[in-house]
DNA sequence: GGCGTTCCTGTAAAGGTTTACAGCCGCTGG
DNA sequence: CCAGCGGCTGTAAACCTTTACAGGAACGCC
């Protein structure tokens, strides 16, 4: 009696006039006759058998997939998380779980706990912002989970941070040593984590370089190009005299690029430009953006292998939570330096296209 | 004896004293008596049960799972579907498994082949090119699949495509509308079905527009910034008097304004650019990109609304294959025209960053 | 009072795989 | 010749859930 659904190790059994057990070993590669062995690769062959993936997992307690979590599947930033983490699983043989959190803290919550269903063996999650409920959910959290964020020191779950602090000084430091004194600051939502430290590191550096603190060279929006242009027109009217914009985003930094040309303004010759990320959209602008690269890449990269790490056998329960930092890398482009990063000759090569 | 691991069925059974059979019943909102529905909800909370997703799956025969297959994570086209695929399944109950095949054709065919493991319930796959063997794996599939493309009319699988001849003829009229008569064509590579279809589509509206097809006036060259820098950098030396510069990708064209810039070219006044995809690098750009929006976030909705048809109770093998075609629609900023699109009016708003 | 309904509940099978255990066969060594 | 052992193989249980089926109790009706 075969023919029902797809094959199984029954029609294959049947088929070769050997139990499911023999089947099953065979085609894991453990020991059998050698008669055994051909008449169940051939039956299997045959019938084009291949092993159901959900039977698999049941009865092995793990799926091979993994969960990556993120507030907007659209950001640049995300994509290049996502695009490592991806890599990094296939290698390892796990498949990968997109999940967009629409930047909503019920569902982000809902992620974590929706590891109990065992649809994934893993999560890397970006939280949006971590609140006293985030750290209740992931302490009990119903499998491994990375966050990608700044995690209060008692939560028991490994963490991956961006130092949003030290890049931004990166930052601000080059624009003063290229002779800047003005430096405007155009940060995203203030209510974030990296929004934060964003305006600290900015204020530290300031400090640092013997510049004053000027409020009205501050201003806070949301991000997106639009935002970051009207922000800094804003700027424009309030402070004619500034000499440099920092922005705590790329999209934020092209607003800037574009409310500056509206007016008028050269750069980097009146106004000097530089954003964070270094996304691709760095290179699009003219003159292309000098940017911070945070190392959301990396971060990835770091995220996924200390998930496979916990997934390993070793790492159980074993070893306590980690926590790592991806350090900030300045990348100086034509936007505060005249001569920098001839067109032609950047890295951002090779994607393809439909 | 519960303790083992996670909770199940059987442990809310005996917690609540009734067989595994009537918390199944309670728990999907089957009839019960008052009395058990409330000890086995109570029993359930106190011990935390979250269902084993693994387990329906294999009852069921489905997973909830849907595959979306891409050559490259990182390009801004398949990012603008994913974020639509993601949001057509998560709506609709299901999951997103996100894969990326390298633009390996090898792989591609192994995605549609693992449908058979059963690990998710459909695909939407892009394929790099239909070669031979795409048609006949596509004809054998296991199981749903839409491919976004174009595929051959016999082949029993729906398609999703872009009309990149119009979208190239549409951006065409628009540069000899504005007064184009000397326009250069930047392509992507020759060999994938989009490629020649753009030329098609370039060289028919020239002759529509009576506008004669000049070869030195036309170049392709891989997909990239720096590429399309380079490629028109070569397009000035050998054809000065061009007045317009049509490119096959939004990064090209980012390219073509790089390369025109340093030589000093103004843009719209002595070289007017065009682009395609219409991605958020078009309004990164300065001035920003006019650009030919091919539908990438329409054709991933189609898609995934399409396959999703197929695996509701109606679609199965009922239905023939369908063919859609999504519009393209020009977009028009100021790379062609000096007054168009101010910045801060444009559209890319409300994107969320780490 | 008995019979038929209706409602609820429990037993058991099914879904496809892996794997512990036991059985069988044949061979070797004593 | 027999004990013992090693190599293969088959049976059956387990993973966790849903669901067909049958049994049982309560109730109404004749």
């Amino acid at each position: 009696m075969s023919s029902g659904g797809p094959p199984t190790i029954v029609s294959i059994a049947e088929r070769a006039g050997v139990s499911i057990a023999s089947v099953s070993r065979v085609l894991n590669g453990l020991g059998a006759r050698p008669e055994t062995e051909d008449r169940v690769r051939r039956a299997a062959t045959e019938l084009g058998y291949v092993p159901n993936a959900v039977a698999r997992s049941l009865k092995g307690g793990h799926t091979r997939q993994l969960t990556f979590a993120v507030p907007d599947i659209g950001n640049p930033v995300y994509v290049a998380m996502v695009r490592e983490i991806q890599a990094v699983a296939k290698a390892a043989g796990y498949r990968l779980l997109l999940h967009s959190t629409d930047a909503d803290v019920a569902e982000e919550l809902g992620v974590v706990r929706s590891l109990a269903d065992r649809t994934s063996d893993g999560l890397v999650l970006v939280p949006i912002r971590i609140t006293p409920e985030h750290v209740e959910a992931l302490t009990a959290a119903p499998g491994p989970v990375v966050v990608i964020g700044s995690l209060p020191d008692g939560v028991p779950v490994d963490a991956v941070q961006a130092d949003s602090v030290t890049g931004a000084a990166l930052a601000v430091h080059h624009l003063v040593q290229a002779g800047r004194r003005r430096i405007a600051f155009v940060n995203g939502p203030v209510d974030t984590v990296p929004g934060g430290n964003r305006a600290r590191g900015y204020r530290g550096a300031l400090a640092a370089c013997g510049l004053p603190y000027d409020p009205g060279l501050v201003t806070a929006t949301d991000f997106g190009v639009g935002a970051g242009a009207r922000a800094v027109a804003r700027l424009l009217d309030a402070r004619p005299g500034l000499d440099a914009v920092f922005c705590a985003n790329d999209q934020l930094a092209i607003g800037a690029v574009q409310a500056l040309h509206a007016r008028g303004w050269r750069i980097p010759e009146d106004a000097a430009v530089a954003g964070m990320d270094d996304s691709d959209l760095a290179v699009a602008a003219w003159p292309p953006l000098t940017s911070v690269d945070l190392g959301a890449g990396e971060r990835g990269r770091r995220a996924a292998r200390m998930l496979l790490e916990r997934l390993g056998p070793g790492g159980g329960e074993r070893v306590p939570a980690r926590r790592t930092t991806a350090a900030p890398r300045l990348v100086v482009r034509g936007s505060t330096s005249p001569g920098a990063a001839p067109a032609g000759s950047d890295e951002q090569e090779g994607a393809r296209s439909a």
